[in-house]
DNA sequence: GCTCGTTACTAAATCGATTTCTTTTGTCTA
DNA sequence: TAGACAAAAGAAATCGATTTAGTAACGAGC
């Protein structure tokens, strides 16, 4: 290994003390104009950098933020929408001189809590991608003070970033609905923050029009669930009062809807219209594409990054909870059928 | 902030000095059984976390491994395939007491080098998922002597985990070939070790088979570019002497070729087959499912974790390069048709 | 001429561990 | 019983920075 350059050998070679040293890389007031240009200068030849962990041990302040992906299955890096919101918020700390690293969520028997693993990397903050809130562990962590930021979950005292769920699901739906559909099947996610949100805008939706919701109309699905979407796909072919459109949880769900039907001869959206949630890649990618609502991933990485540095850098005695609410944008795709109502009216 | 537990403060409750606890909480073999046990009790009752920074102060293992995606996009977080080797490093060293974070590699103008981020962050090793291997500033971390593991590179005195891409193209090719295919035209990717070893086989495969690799059967295509994908479907469509088959970079590429056949009215595979790379979800989702080679990203992974740590515990006064192949898997899915050869034998 | 204040710098404490070097104590051997 | 030796514990140095307290020099003000 090459011998690192320290404070010391520029102090000595400088013939300074190394706290003048340490001031004048810091840019103090008190260190002469000329020692600190010289100092400077003979930094930068040496090749000097400075050592993390001595600073950090001294000074408290890491700029490290912890990521918590999902503890459960470990696989969200995987997920496109969570990988593209980490993506955009990793650019946007780097920016303001931070770094990330992984929290270990893994289940091996002698890993540290996420509370503990703070304690022992002294994250600044911590990011909270899809974490499972009902965990003691992590629990743990949101009643400490430890400055956090979590996107779709709503918690006191900490930052949320949160997709428009309500007004996104009424925009598809009003899209939806200017398409003249009415019988609307909603296949959605399990009960969380997120699913609430679009389920009652729904339902809004729905009673506000005067249009029926058949009890058979909702569907609860996992997730990313392609296999389940596409079996609930069935379920609601098979219903008597057949629907001309399903919503799906997400794209991949919708998928799983879509492939089924088209392997049963049915053509869409011909036959049925669907419209899935998210905006991944998959959409463009499948045909026809399907309708959807992008989320805005880069605002949501780049809100949750300042909103985040923001509470490391100006910390607040009494933290109060803080919700940034980032629209999404209906993509029409080619899967929702014009259904003519001018024979009926 | 709770105020944390010191060496110091446990040591004044055991009644002994901070290196006896150090010692008992190391598990050292100059403690005394009942003191050491009664020291890693009074631990544990006080929830007593080490400081990262300061033991990593002293001891220089930081037990922290830095991560280096591409620093020219800054999107691969993004890519399935690397996401999913990335999962599996993580897992493994998580599992073996490490963890990982990124090197920064966006484009501010005072970001330090990735050298210099290394000695400031005190790296064990680091974890090349896709390098630009040209950088002057990647060439100066492949010049040191920090442990190093890379995928699909190889490097003098580095590991390099290795899809087989000759053993694994000619797999393909012979699954084409028995599939009765004689004209298969090859959209490869852009020129590097994995592209060379494709080409490599494709053409050592048509050669032994006496088969005519016509100038116009093969193309340069960028990997990931599902544009160009589509773009250069229509140059091969358009030729005189149409090949039955066509093999592509990778999955998106190929669904690009894929949709713009089918957009023009062609049915796969009944006028042409069609073969990705990688084995993404994507090959699963659309439709015909297409014949690819899923690499084994998992291996990949738990090989690259493993062997970097063994690196960084055992490490070699003059390391040499090594080599980890890892075999992908074909998958016929249904995009390759059958040809019969019967009449014109 | 004495005090006061400012400027520029240094010495030393500190962060929380690890590690080396001693010292103490008890046991075993010649 | 002296000397050797091992076991157990502690003292102190150390890692590389930051930070606090303190000092020397010098000019200004009265």
């Amino acid at each position: 290994m090459k011998e690192a350059v320290s404070l010391k050998d520029i102090a000595k070679i400088c013939q300074v003390s190394v706290s003048t040293v340490s001031k004048a890389l810091n840019d103090r007031a008190d260190v002469g104009r000329e020692k600190k240009e010289e100092i400077q200068r003979v930094a930068k030849e040496l090749n000097y950098v400075p050592n993390f962990m001595a600073s950090t041990l001294r000074s408290k302040k890491t700029r490290n933020i912890g990521v918590l992906l999902s503890e459960s299955t470990g696989t969200n890096l995987m997920h496109e929408h969570f990988a593209r919101i980490l993506n955009s918020f990793k650019d946007t700390v780097e920016e303001r001189g931070y770094f990330i690293s992984f929290l270990n969520a893994n289940n091996s028997p002698n890993r540290l809590s996420f509370m503990e693993q703070c304690k022992y990397m002294n994250f600044d903050g911590v990011f909270m991608l899809c974490a499972d809130y009902q965990k003691p562990e992590v629990k743990e962590l949101l009643a400490s003070n430890i400055p956090i930021a979590a996107v779709d979950h709503t918690m006191p005292k900490h930052i949320n970033i949160a997709s428009n769920q309500y007004g996104d699901m009424r925009r598809l739906m009003q899209l939806i609905y200017y398409r003249g559909h009415r019988k609307i099947a909603y296949i959605h996610g399990e009960n969380n923050e997120v699913t609430t949100g679009r389920v009652s805008a729904y339902k809004t939706f729905m009673t506000e029009h005067n249009l029926p919701i058949p009890r058979e109309y909702l569907y609860t699905c996992p997730y990313r669930d392609y296999e389940r979407g596409s079996a609930l796909t069935k379920a609601v072919l098979a219903l008597p009062n057949r629907p001309t459109c399903i919503i799906y949880p997400d794209d991949l769900t919708a998928v799983g809807g879509l492939n089924m039907m088209q392997e049963s001869g049915m053509v869409i959206p011909r036959d049925v219209s669907i419209a899935g949630y998210d905006g991944l890649n998959l959409v463009n990618i499948v045909r026809p594409r399907i309708a959807t609502i992008r989320q805005d991933t880069v605002s949501m990485g780049i809100q949750a990054g300042n909103k985040l540095i923001n509470r490391i850098e100006f910390p607040d005695a009494t933290p109060v909870a803080e919700t940034v609410t980032v629209d999404g944008m209906v993509e029409p795709g080619e899967s929702l059928a014009v259904i003519s109502h001018s024979r009926h009216q």
